[in-house]
This record gives C-alpha cells, structure tokens and sequence, in this order.
DNA sequence: ATAATTTTTTAAGCTCACTTAACTTTTAAT
DNA sequence: ATTAAAAGTTAAGTGAGCTTAAAAAATTAT
C-alpha cells in the first residue's frame, strides 16, 4: 500500500479513537494537509479496493482489511517511537517525526525484530498500546480522558494521545508526563474547560488537551 | 530528493565504483529495473536539476551537488546496515533489503544519532566505506580488487562490495567473508575467471565476483 | 566500409496523488 | 421553513515516474 494509502487509513482510525465522532473527509483533509476534494477522491479509490465503508455524504469507516492495515502501520509507528526512545535516546518530542516516516518503510519481518529486541513492548512512549503483530488493537480497558474523568478525583496519567508537537511542549513545560498524579479539579461549563493540579501547580486545559490525556484512579 | 532520484545518483555512483568504466542510461535502467526510455528521461531531468551532467548519447558523471546526495544516501544506506546487523541481528542476506527502503526516510537528525549510537564507524558489515556526515567517501586506500590482485600471493579479505544476494549466498556457503585468509591461486585466461583457496578449498571465482571481493595483502 | 545489431532517444500515453474552480448537498442559523 | 454558510463532490488539469512503440545514433561484426 502507498503512503498515501497508509497514512489515509491511520487518520481515520485515530480520528475515530480521539473523538467518537464521524469521520468524513473535511476532518482528513485537514489532518492530512490535503485538499477536501483530494480527502473525497481517496476515500472513493479506497473504497473500490475494499479499505474502507464510502457512501457519497456519509461517515467513513473501516472495513476488516482497512482496520488490519491501520493496525500494521500503528504497530510500526509505535514500535519505531519506542525503539528511538530507548535505544536511540531520541526525545518525546523527536519520535514522532521520524516514525512518521520510517512507518512505511518498515516490513513485517523488521517489525519483529524490533518487537523482540524490544521484549514486545505493550504501549510506546507516549503510553499508546501497540498493535499486537496478527493486528490486534491491545485496547487499554481501565483507562479514560480526562474529559470524561470525575471532578475532585486524582488520577495517574497513562497515555498522552496526541501527536501534536505544541501539545508535547505544553506538556513538557507542565509537568504532564506519564505515570505523573494529577488531580482534577473541575470540569467548567459544558465540559469544554477543565480545571487540573499537578506538582502543586493549578492549570486550565482546553477540550482538545483533555480528550488526549488519558487517566487512572490510583489504585 | 525522491527515491527515484536518490536511487538513480545511488546507481551511478556505485556503478563508477565497481566498475572504473562509463555509465550511460541502459546500465542504469538494468541495475534499477526500469526501461532505457525512462533511465534517458531521468537523465535529462536530473541534468537540469544539476545532480549530474548529461549530454546526449554520452555517459554520465555526477556534479558536485549529486555527489554530495550519493554520499548521504549511502551514508544512511551503511549507516543502518551496521545498526541492522550489529543491534537487531540481522544477517548479511537481511540487512541490505531493509537498508534499501529505510535510507530515503532516514532524517540527517537521525543517522547522526545512529552514527553516534554505533560510536562512528568507518565501515558496514560488507566492509564498505561509510561517508562521514559531511560528505567525504572515507577511501580505503590499500584495499584492492581480488580481479586486479597478484596470483600466487595471500590476501585478507577486506570488502564485499556487492548487493547481490546470490553473491552472498555463494559467499556464505563457500567460507567467504570479511576477515577471511584467501590465497589466489592464478590468473585464467584475459582475467576472465580466477582460481583462489580459502579455508583449504579451491573455487573458481568469475569477473563479476572477482571484481567485489575486495582484498589486503597480509601485513 | 558497409551492414547488422544494440543502445539511446523521442513521442505518446498511463496511473497516482494531488491541485483549483465550479457545483451540489448537508448543516446551522434565524 | 427558509436561507446562509459550510462541507462534500465533480470536473478538469498538473507533475512525477513510469510504460510501449517507433526513430535515430552508436557500436560491432563481417
């Protein structure tokens, strides 16, 4: 499968994780940086080789061959941002970049080789589950977004899903990191805002940030 | 660059290595597996974005500028052949391979670090020369061609400069690798074939090989 | 030196992944 | 319910990197 072809697949899964919401092409236009006429050409091609669900205005989904593939490149994404981290010694910060190339590049054969010298990682850096190698999604039952999380609870942080560099310097300068306490203060109006402490540090995060940061109760 | 283009400088570049002689449209069409019309085609357009120097029905050499690309191409190219081999345990049959796709979506940022990681060495598990950041060949001067190498005498085997799996397949089942003592017996013919002992056994090795197995006289 | 063969080049055409521009359908606002 | 705005679609066109087919030039064989 082509580049294009990978990274139109992976929007519509990860789009379809972040929000619960309908994916059509405007909301890949925009992720990809293509064209909405661009967004409703591929999604048509894709639908005549049996990637994905395509009706003319309706939402896009996957179909088993497309949620495989989106799976495959996942797995190779997260295992690459995982061995650049460790291994490499590359930043939070650098990874995604470079997975986001190396993705596509990657065979089978390699990505098990990394999966083993890895000792089959569970979730990459960014605390992301990795696709399992028969394409799995290893979904993370117990965790939740902050923005569905309870007022006046604390919380381990366990996934930052984003691949948002401003949101990872956001987080950088704020002391969100994985595995860090952070007690939700309270949710503002119709959700929309959300009140945080960390480290002893009070912050107002936006909707966007909140549904990426996904929580535990401490146990 | 694109991989076409990174693949075309690539091809020139190892083409005047290997063998000392002219390299016009069709040889490169062969090693690339494309037709003469669209190795000529590639030519022309690569001319004019000054990678190489072009004139109708004469061979090709690169400028400057397509020298520099071929070096950072193969910098990466033995850069990850190295990591391959040395960190994941790949073997010499695997590593080329993956080596062939990761080169064009490897980021200068991270074949410095890999470079770094493998502590800056100056050759591939082929023994080939790996070039430094800036663009230099990093030539090994004393090694020699086993076509052009004096009969009778006793070398070390210092290179395989081939990316021929049924080269290394040969070389595997017939003890030939780097490091290996190789006395070369004689001469056949207008160097046409070449008779050598290793590890107490007689082969005859054929131009094409003779030309990639790259010796040192023993010191 | 001439002819036969091979190589190189040109021309026309294809697919992929885009673009812009015009148009249609859906959604949101009043 | 009607209308304005937003989103989606279609149509036409582009450039890269190929293809096949035909023509031109260079090489080789006699």
């Amino acid at each position: 499968m082509s580049v294009s072809t990978e990274n139109f697949i992976k929007a519509i899964y990860l789009q379809n994780q972040r929000e619960g919401t309908d994916v059509k092409p405007g909301t890949l236009a925009k992720m990809l940086r293509i064209t909405n006429a661009a967004s409703t050409d591929m999604a048509r091609s894709l639908a005549a080789k049996n990637l994905i669900v395509y009706t003319k205005y309706k939402p896009l989904s996957l179909t088993p061959e497309g949620q495989l593939l989106a799976m495959n490149v996942l797995r190779k994404h997260r295992l690459w941002e995982t061995f650049l981290h460790q291994t490499l010694q590359l930043s939070l910060h650098e990874i995604h970049r470079e997975a986001e190339m190396l993705e596509h590049f990657t065979s089978d054969f390699l990505s098990e080789k990394i999966d083993c010298f890895l000792g089959y990682p569970a979730t990459d850096p960014h605390g992301d589950p990795i696709p399992t190698a028969d394409g799995q999604a290893r979904n993370d039952a117990q965790s939740i977004a902050l923005s569905t999380a309870d007022a006046g609870k604390i919380y381990t942080i366990v996934r930052l899903f984003s691949s948002d560099a401003d949101f990872f310097d956001f987080c950088a300068a704020n002391h969100i990191a994985l595995n860090s306490e952070i007690k939700l203060e309270r949710h503002f109006e119709h959700q929309k805002m959300s009140e945080i402490s960390i480290k002893g540090q009070h912050l107002v995060l936006n909707e966007t940030f909140t549904k990426v940061i996904y929580v535990q109760t401490k146990s």
